[in-house]
RNA sequence: GCCCGGGUGGCGAAAUUGGCAGACGCACGGGACUUAAAAUCCCGAGUUCCGAAAGGAACGUGACGGUUCGACUCCGUCCCCGGGCACCA
């Protein structure tokens, strides 16, 4: 404890040599973080209930602050830190707002990583996790994250994932779950399979060089796709989301609406009297179709080529070469070409026959797999028409409504194709005139009439597939009997535990099938012998409900106490990376409504406003063991402190951009950190009499200074709160304030900066860095002889009055450029201004006998004289 | 190709409503203290030019143009970087 408070240092300076440094002999404290860090984590460690949420009888209003749970890889990185430093700034500050703060934290403990690195290490998974979770809390405590520990979840661990498998149970009662045979995308790296949100540009999110395959396999479907609708119209409302997520789920339900149209398909050899369904935006267009034109994995394409081997092996090769495309990634710099399939089809609107091709840019996974081509309004039919010299009938007017048609309009061949809306139909037989707009509604409803078609909207969003074939997972509750077929595991039976002992080598098929204890079970419904399901479950399950859990994280009589969930839901506040906006930030906005469907929790949307920040990068690069450019969070700490640090992160930049880690500016940082402390430890004086007194409202013009400034800083750091985060501002305004104290050390605890003021300013100092520095700030509380939580103190407030400058210092133009400044007292009258800056000086210098035209005053900023 | 961000000193950045461009910090230079160094404290600094200096001038926020008394900020055209989507019918 430092026994040192005693007042130091009020008598003055030498007053020739204010900016002597003190003798050798009265050397001052210096600023060590590690002794002062050290020194009240331990205090912190000996009070669980510090950060503890305030239970049913609180009066303070709830805040619930959330951080994107870490995957326990091993120890935080510096995107981590940053992430949490955003958070701990805000819960802390949300605090001292007087509000109920929930700042919970917990491992998204199951994964891929934790399994291949028990194959490398020979390590059990579970081991290498539980290990990893203890060395990054311990990194988290050692950085003075406020959580509370309580809340810790840990989603690997059976009282957590046994509610994984309750809902997949809910989910199944409610039709919300089915088991597929289909096309998935397989990781060969990862051996399993992917969701289509885990592809990313044909590659796995987890490993970026490898490209997925498609691979047919019967796997477990989530049906978020009936959810798509109210996923894309939520994202109206979630105002306080940032409008790049919200473009990005918009993009990734992709809603369309168009209208689908049977053909009849002519001839009598194959399938007869089949009908090929298209799906089209513009069926405004049908009496322009020149073909149809089927992908080739289309279901009808085997039955129409079966008798033709030529043909057979024209649409094979159309088959590979779009699997090739699709697996290098660049599926639309592909040629397009084609097959005619020596068939027609029947346009139900003007019984005109088209032929039926197979092409390669059809894809069977969108829409009906079938299109009608027409080629003289739209672009990939165009091109794909002129290379078969298919015709090009055009059936909408090539210019807009309202604009002027250029002359000889009538050779428009040359303008094909034009895709506009805002035009009016011609050679459409009846329809003929008819804005496109109204066209399509109309004949979507004529087909609808005359059963061939109807309006129809599809969307881009698949179901969600969960299965994997690994082993770290949460088990899926499903058994398979002989003769009752796929039967649930009973709600009693649950959990489904997670064998400990298993061979997780990947030598084919989920691990789990290789485990005859767990595999074979007993048919719950008729008791005769019956196979266990043996692929897990994606994690993302895991993370789509944890932040319900943190409600009540020991509740075991369901996933969590519906009441704490009323009271706490939904989060007031989540930050996190913008790498999820499409993963984890859709699947838990999808649980979300689900869980409100099943009438557990009242919320449609899990988080009010989501942050996402930046990215850490060094040297322009993303910091990676590869490119050697990773910073270790506990070198930092070691070397410059936690506090250090975390406010590094927060100081280098506004947190929603990109921050590029310099190691020289943590250093900057450090020497701030050691300023504030060394004037605090200098010339704090608690004992003193004057020291909790009132300032007195009659100051000499130094102190006024330091109280203007320590007002405009309390405004600056509160502001930045409020509205746009940009907390490097608010350091920087702090940093001022500890320099402006500077500019007039000589004169603490004097006349000219009275012991009330350097009392308050202490505080001050205090509670505006609590939120961002959290050890330092306790350590100057105490210093100055607060006994009282820091943590709970109200924000400062500033006095608008007391921030006022008195005086002003305008800016002088002449036509726009800078001339010269003058100095006028705030809220001198507009005349007096314009006059004095009219008789400066060097303006006249500069009128040089120009005729001046008007001198425009903008009070309290400028004048700018125009001449002539 | 489409949709978002972004482009400001040697570097990270600031300028919240159209009103002093470069706050704050890093790196750098000079000085004080020291036998010396580190640490600390003070001072300087956008670029170019003029001047012995005090000081002054011109240019300057990706490029070009426009609006305005005045533009980093608004409008138009374009370039570059980052991210997302992409034969989506």
């Amino acid at each position: 404890m430092p026994d040192d408070n005693k007042p130091k240092m009020s008598a003055a300076p030498p007053k020739e040599a204010p900016a002597a440094p003190r003798p050798a002999e009265e050397r001052e404290e210096r600023y060590q973080p590690q002794v002062i860090e050290q020194k009240w984590q331990a205090r912190w460690d000996r009070d669980p209930e510090l950060y503890r949420a305030e239970g049913p009888d609180s009066k303070r209003k709830k805040y619930y602050v959330l951080e994107m749970l870490p995957y326990p890889s091993g120890a935080l990185h510096m995107g981590h830190v940053r992430n949490y430093a955003i958070g701990d700034a805000l819960a802390r500050h949300m605090w001292m707002r007087g509000h109920n703060v929930l700042h919970p934290m917990g491992w998204d403990s199951f994964g891929l990583p934790a399994e291949n690195a028990a194959i490398k290490n020979n390590t059990p998974p579970r081991e290498w996790t539980l290990h990893n979770i203890a060395n990054m809390k311990r990194q988290m405590k050692r950085l003075g994250f406020a959580y509370d520990w309580a809340t810790e979840t840990t989603t690997c661990l059976p009282e957590y994932y046994r509610w994984n498998q309750w809902f997949f149970l809910k989910f199944y009662e409610r039709g919300l779950v089915y088991r597929k045979k289909s096309r998935v995308n397989w990781c060969p790296e990862c051996a399993t399979v992917l969701a289509n949100e885990q592809v990313v540009a044909g590659c796995c999110w987890r490993h970026e060089e490898t490209r997925v395959e498609q691979r047919e396999l019967e796997q477990w479907f989530l049906r978020i796709t009936d959810y798509a609708e109210e996923l894309l119209e939520g994202l109206e409302k979630l105002e306080n989301w940032p409008d790049k997520v919200r473009v990005m789920q918009r993009n990734w339900i992709g809603r369309s609406q168009g209208a689908s149209v049977d053909f009849k398909l002519e001839g009598e050899a194959g399938p007869a009297g089949a009908t090929i369904t298209v799906f089209t935006t513009r069926i405004d267009t049908i009496f322009g179709a020149s073909s149809l034109q089927l992908a080739p994995e289309h279901p009808l394409v085997a039955d129409l080529v079966r008798d033709d081997h030529h043909l057979r092996a024209k649409v094979e090769e159309l088959q590979s070469e779009q699997r090739k495309a699709r697996e290098a990634g660049d599926v639309a710099a592909v040629e397009k070409h084609g097959v005619f399939t020596g068939r027609y089809a029947v346009n139900p609107f003007n019984q005109a026959k088209l032929p039926v091709w197979v092409a390669n840019y059809v894809l069977m996974d969108y829409g009906t797999g079938a299109i009608m081509s027409v080629p003289a309004h739209d672009e990939r039919d165009f091109e794909f028409a002129k290379k078969y010299k298919l015709p090009t009938p055009v059936v909408i007017m090539p210019w807009k409504v309202g604009e002027k048609p250029e002359p000889g309009h009538e050779d428009h061949h040359h303008l094909l194709p034009f895709t506009f809306e805002d035009s009016l139909l011609m050679n459409s037989g009846a329809y003929d005139g008819l804005s496109c707009r109204d066209a399509q509604q109309i004949m979507a409803e004529d087909a609808e009439e005359e059963g061939f078609g109807k309006a129809t909207i599809i969307y881009r969003l698949k179901d969600w597939g969960v299965s994997r074939q690994r082993y770290w997972g949460t088990p899926i509750p499903m058994i398979y009997c002989g003769g009752c077929g796929m039967v649930p595991v009973p709600e009693k039976d649950l959990p489904v535990l997670l064998p400990e002992k298993v061979d997780i080598t990947l030598s084919g098929g989920s691990p789990l099938s290789r485990v005859p204890e767990f595999v074979d079970v007993k048919c719950p419904k008729c008791g005769g012998a019956a196979r266990r399901e043996t692929d897990t479950m994606d994690t993302f399950v895991d993370s789509s409900w944890y932040y319900f859990r943190y409600c009540s994280p020991t509740y075991d009589k369901g996933p969590f106490d519906v009441e704490q969930v009323r009271k706490w839901m939904p989060v007031d506040q989540y930050i996190g990376g913008v790498e999820h906006a499409i993963l984890h930030l859709i699947y838990s906005r999808f649980w979300t409504k689900v869980m409100r469907d099943m009438g557990l929790v009242e919320n449609s949307e899990p988080a009010q406003r989501l942050f996402t920040q930046g990215m850490v990068i060094k040297g322009g690069a993303k910091m990676s063991k590869s490119a050697g450019n990773v910073v270790a969070p506990d070198d930092m700490v070691e070397k410059y402190g936690a506090d250090a640090t975390r406010l590094y992160t927060l100081f280098a930049g506004p947190p929603d951009r990109e921050l590029d880690w310099q190691d020289a500016g943590v250093e900057g940082i450090a020497r701030f950190l050691s300023r504030a402390f060394r004037w605090v430890a200098r010339h704090a004086q608690p004992g003193h009499p004057q020291w909790r007194a009132a300032v007195p409202a009659e100051l000499p013009a130094e102190a006024r200074a330091v109280q203007r400034k320590l007002h405009q800083t309390i405004k600056r750091v509160s502001d930045d709160f409020e509205s746009r985060w940009h907390f490097n501002t608010s350091i920087a305004a702090i940093m001022e304030l500890v320099n402006a104290l500077y500019a007039v050390d000589d004169q603490a605890g004097q006349d000219g900066f009275p012991v009330a003021l350097v009392g308050e300013v202490q505080r001050t100092l205090a509670l505006l860095l609590a939120p961002f520095a959290p050890y330092l700030a306790h350590e100057m509380w105490e210093r100055i002889g607060e006994k009282q939580s820091l943590l709970r103190q109200p924000w400062p407030s500033y006095d608008p009055e007391l921030a006022k400058e008195e005086e002003i210092e305008i800016v002088i133009q002449v036509n726009g450029k800078l001339r010269s400044r003058l100095l006028v007292a705030a809220g001198a009258p507009e005349e007096e201004v314009r006059e004095r800056a009219l008789a400066d000086e060097k303006v006249r210098a500069s009128l040089d006998g120009k005729q001046v035209v008007k001198a425009i005053v903008v009070p309290g900023k400028l004048v700018n004289i125009v001449v002539k």
